[in-house]
This record gives structure tokens, C-alpha cells and sequence, in this order.
DNA sequence: CGCCTATCCTACAACGTTGTAGAATCACCA
DNA sequence: TGGTGATTCTACAACGTTGTAGGATAGGCG
């Protein structure tokens, strides 16, 4: 059916090799011999097949995406950035959803079915840090997200840590000193909660103000049914707060409409900021402050980073962990209130 | 470095062919032989080399699939779906995004870059119904949504104008007259918009309610801002409504988002109803009453039917076109109104 | 006992590409 | 004139898998 270096071969009267060679642009090749092989390239509508190149080259240029769900919008963005960092690389994106399972994580690791990337990028959210000593595979890997610190393989992530403690010192810098969390995991210390809860401390202890456990909502998931089920929570248990801190945008839109429900105003009884800078902050009712984390500097340092690794050009070096720039985004959900 | 068939052959003491054999099943091995064969896999971690079973058998197990953007949550929670239904198959499935933009999505239909797939499942948003020859390609192409209608290819698509239609009714049952739209796309017959603005107009004729071009307010994109700018238009206009249909769920709460600025009621003032029922509309405020347009069954669908293209075992079957059922999803935006 | 069929296994070729080795031609210089 | 090196091309093998053809053994039947 489909035309193969044998065909053009023959309609341009040379040999095989030599139609590949002017496919991979070698240098020594007649002028007319190569305009004779185009023109047959072009006749035939030739194409190289691609399984036939990886099995001699041992790269498919397709590198795989591991993640939660594509329904989580982060993960939806962080695939939009990746995919085009991708691309701007001369790569294919493969994406694999875990559901965030840890059983499905570490089967994805030790999967064969993989085997059509020359790597993966890996966000996991079930395993933890006990679980590092999967991520010795004998193929690419470079990890991204929370979950997992001082690993065996090159890390990309956001600074966390960092970007809480600003999150939560742009609600202080406000007047608020009662500042509720939703998003915490129980006992958590790494991963993305345990480590934005750590910033949080941070900046209370920085301006001095006592940390309050009951101020903190506890949740499995990051959606935004648990964003607004942890808010009625916190109201029903009549601590009182005045600003909210999300952990990521979903929970806090998820707690702002219920919030609003209670008849609270936002920005003027409670401030609330959330993290990841997903588009949706910005046209809800109020528009949402938040962190926006760099996801583009993710996607575009850890594609560049497995790249490295697959094209063995880093070859004795060991793991690295690269850290995106933040910023704080203020929009109306915690603009200095109009009068008080 | 990663073990062969030839490998586990010497290390059992068969043929590799044999391997082969345990590996695809073939039924007539000896228990014994099996087990042995079964060992030196386990014992070496074979896993079998994919590139060169794809060179060998002419599939991946790899589809295609083309969307706009990933970071518009309808193609988002498409590729979710698409996924999960993908996998129930056996099958991976490689994103490529077009930006919507009509000359990348002529690109890949034409473009060897693809080869590592089976097949494709096709949303374009650039091309129009002229374009329709273009689909005429030697791979299996499945084409998604509503740009291309009556093409050379199975085409899987949800039902714009009944349920469109079907949204309109719904806000008329509520006593509405004054209909404003948002999204819609001039002269556009075919396409999303194109379509549903035609059972908007059936709706508005089976009930007797004149169409007042005025009340349709038309946008490129449909972002958030999109809605956003568009219900400021209608608004400065002065044209009056007492009922909104976004022609999406991001287009609805844009509009809403504008709306409540104003200082109007949802939906007291103005009801709302959107499309797609995106996970977003469950925790704005006020809820978002939608159309639920079937998206599981969507990828559902199409990932069966393309898979049915590339075994091969519809051969001669002409195009068929699939419709998936929707859904009236009511929430608060279009709830009745307390008082009247 | 001889024939036939079913079972179990093997050797070989082929999928389409690229790396290796080397042949043929030419230009240049001593 | 012959040697040297660059240029241009070719033949062959190999990547790891599966399809084809067929060999060897065992069991059933006349």
C-alpha cells in the first residue's frame, strides 16, 4: 500500500540507502541525484514509517505524560504546556491517566506498556515518599509535582513552600490575622498540602500570628465538591475567620460559592486567595487572587530536562531538581476592602 | 539491554518462535513447555519490543486524537473520556492540539507525523464543510463535532439542534420570552453555533415567540472573556431579555459573571442555561443549568467505531454518522423563580 | 500394522529502516 | 604517473518481532 524507500529507490534508479541518506540530510550527495530522489519522494508520496525507524534507531520520539486526570483543569493545562513544549522539541505526547491511584502509578512504572516512549514524565499523586525506590526504572524519568523529594531522578517543580508563605503573607499584608485553609491532608509533610500548610506556618509565625489547627479544613480530594464541603464545614464548626487560603483555585471557587451561599462578602468578610492561576479565576464572581505556579516553565523545563536524559548527553549526572518562579496574582477576591 | 525473544528462547531452551507463541497465546504448547517459557520471562523482565512488533504486524495500538486546546475544558474532559474508553480497548491514545486554527488541522490530515498511529479522531474547529475533501485520506479517520457534515468519514457528533432546542424550551417553560444568546457565529449554518442557534429559532417558532436578531450576540472564541464582552454588549445595547443561552458552559459563565456585576438576578432577572455540562457549572454561583451533550458516550463511540475502521471489519460500510443522546440538566440558574 | 490427523515445536523469511564497510570516481599534488 | 584523500554511491547486515511452511511425535482407526 504505502510507499517505501524500495519504491522510491527504484523510481529514482538509485539504491536504498541512498534515498534515506537524502532523507536524513547527508551530506554527500549529488545535486541531482538528490533532486531526482525528491522528486520520486514526491511522486510516490513516500513517508519513512516510523516503527521501522524506531526499531533500527531505538527512539520513537514520543515521550509519555503521566497524570492524575485530564479533568482536573491544572492537569488539563500542564498538558496544554507540555504537549507545546513538546512539539517545540520535535516530540509526540503519549498521556496516561493514573486517577491519581498509587497501584496504578507504580503499575505504569513497571509497565511494558510504555514501551513506545523514549520516557515520561511522571506527576504521580497516590504514591508518597516511601515509594521512591520505584522511580529507579531503567528508562527516562523525570518527576514532577509534590509528591515525592530527593528521588533518584531528575525533579521539576513548584516552589511551594514559597508560594504559600507569599499566598499567605498577601492575605496578612490585608490586615487579616484569622486566615482559614481548605486542602489540607492529615499528617502530611511533603506533597503538595503538607508543603503549601508549611508556607502558610511560615508566614504566620513570620508575623507572629498563633497557628490555629482549627483553622485548617481537611480533604482527600482537590475538587470542587471537597472545596465546598470543607467550607461548611468550617462554618458549622463557628470558628471564626476572615480571610481563606485554597489550596489550589477548584477548592477555593468551590468554598467561595459557599461562602456566598452563607450570605459572607468576599473580598469584605472573608479575603480568599487559591493557587495554580487556572483561567476559570479569572471571570468567577469575584475574580480569584491567586498563585500562578509557572506551569509553562514546568512543562517547558522538564520536556527539556527528559530530553537530556533520553539523548544520554547528561549521562553521569546526578538527579537535579529545578524549581519554577511564582507570583502572587491579586484580583478581587482579596482586594484591600472598599471601607471599614 | 532489554531482553529479546532470542533471550528468553536460549534461557528456556525453545525456539523463539516458541516465546512467541506463549506470549500470543497460541493454544497448542505444553503445560510444561509454557511454564518454562513463562519463567525465563519472569527471571529476565522481558517485555516485548513494540517498534518491532508494529513493523512486524503494521498497528501500534496507538490512536490519534486532534483537538483545539486541552486548556478549553470541553476538549479537556473530551480527552478524558476518549482516554478512558481508549483503554478499555487496549488502546494509547497521542493529543495532538490545532489550535482550532484551519491550516495546522489541513497539516495533520496530510502529515506523515501521524504514522505511529492507527488512526485518528478528528475535532477540527478551522475547517468548514468546503473542506470536507480533505478527509479524504488513506488512514482511518473518525471525525468529531459539528464543522463537517456529510464528509467521507464516520463521523460521531451530539445533537446541537434538538438540544439546543431542547435548552430554549426549557427556559420558555419558565416563562421567558426575551432570549438573549452568546456565542454565536455570523452566517455560520453548520458548526456548533450554526446549529444551535437553529433549534434556538425552532424552539422560539413551535412557540409562537418572534426571533429578534438583536438578542443574539456573536464572538469568535468561546472563552470566558468571550461571554463576558459579549453580555457587555448586549447590555449596553439596551436591548431587554429576561433569559440567557450560552452556547457553552464557559461562554454562560463569562455572561453570568457580567450579568451579576450589573446588578442583575440569576435567575430571578435573567435565566440561564449553558451547553456542556462542564464541572465548573456544579459550583458556580448561582449553579449553571446546562445541557448534558453525552461526552462519555461521544468517545465511547468513536473510539469503537474507529477501531472498527482500522481492523478493517466494516470494510465496505458507506460513512455513518452517530448522535449521541443529551440531557436537560436543571440548576439554579434557570430554577423557578421564588416570586413572581 | 500402516495411515491419518492432531498436537507441539522449529527454521526461515519478512516487515522498512539505518549503520558499516567498502567500491568507484574524481581532483589534486608531488 | 602514481599516490592520497575527498566525494558519491552501493551491498549487506541488523534491529525484534510474527507468518509460513513444515518436521517430529503421539494417538486413533481401519
Amino acid at each position: 500500500m504505502a510507499a517505501t524507500l524500495k519504491d522510491v529507490a527504484l523510481a529514482a534508479g538509485v539504491s536504498i540507502k541512498t534515498v534515506s541518506n537524502v532523507i536524513n540530510d547527508y551530506e554527500h550527495i549529488r545535486a541531482d541525484t538528490k533532486q531526482r530522489v525528491m522528486d520520486a519522494i514526491a511522486d510516490l508520496g513516500y513517508s519513512p514509517n516510523l516503527s521501522a525507524r524506531s526499531l533500527r534507531s531505538g527512539r520513537t520520539g514520543v515521550i509519555g505524560l503521566a497524570v492524575p486526570e485530564l479533568s482536573l483543569s491544572y492537569f488539563a493545562e500542564l498538558a496544554d504546556s507540555t504537549i507545546k513544549a513538546a512539539e517545540r522539541r520535535g516530540l509526540k505526547v503519549l498521556i496516561e491517566q493514573t486517577g491519581g491511584d498509587r497501584s496504578r502509578e507504580l503499575e505504569i512504572l513497571s509497565s511494558p506498556r510504555l514501551q513506545m516512549t523514549d520516557g515520561l514524565l511522571f506527576s504521580p499523586l497516590g504514591m508518597s515518599n516511601e515509594d521512591a525506590d520505584h522511580l529507579n526504572v531503567n528508562f527516562p524519568l523525570v518527576l514532577l509535582g509534590e509528591r515525592i523529594f530527593g528521588g533518584p531522578t531528575d525533579h521539576v517543580t513548584m516552589s511551594n513552600v514559597d508560594s504559600a508563605r507569599a499566598a499567605t503573607e498577601h492575605l496578612i499584608s490585608r490586615g487579616r490575622r484569622r486566615i482559614a485553609v481548605v486542602g489540607g491532608h492529615e499528617g502530611e509533610v511533603i506533597g503538595s498540602a503538607g508543603l503549601r500548610l508549611r508556607g502558610y506556618r511560615q508566614a504566620l509565625d513570620a508575623a507572629g500570628i498563633p497557628f490555629d489547627p482549627d483553622l485548617v479544613a481537611y480533604t482527600t480530594l482537590w475538587h470542587r465538591a471537597n472545596g465546598a464541603t470543607s467550607m461548611r464545614e468550617l462554618l458549622a464548626s463557628g470558628v471564626g475567620f476572615d480571610a481563606l487560603f485554597g489550596m489550589n483555585d477548584t477548592l477555593a471557587l468551590g468554598a467561595m460559592r459557599v461562602l456566598q451561599e452563607a450570605g459572607l462578602r468576599i473580598p469584605d468578610d472573608v479575603a480568599v486567595i487559591g493557587f495554580d492561576d487556572l483561567d476559570e479565576g479569572r471571570y468567577s464572581l469575584p475574580t480569584l487572587s491567586t498563585i500562578d505556579p509557572g506551569r509553562d516553565e514546568i512543562a517547558d523545563t522538564a520536556v527539556r530536562v527528559l530530553q537530556e536524559r533520553i539523548s544520554g548527553r547528561v549521562g553521569g549526572v546526578p538527579p537535579r531538581e529545578f524549581e519554577a518562579r511564582f507570583q502572587v496574582i491579586e484580583r478581587e477576591s482579596s482586594a484591600l476592602a472598599r471601607s471599614h
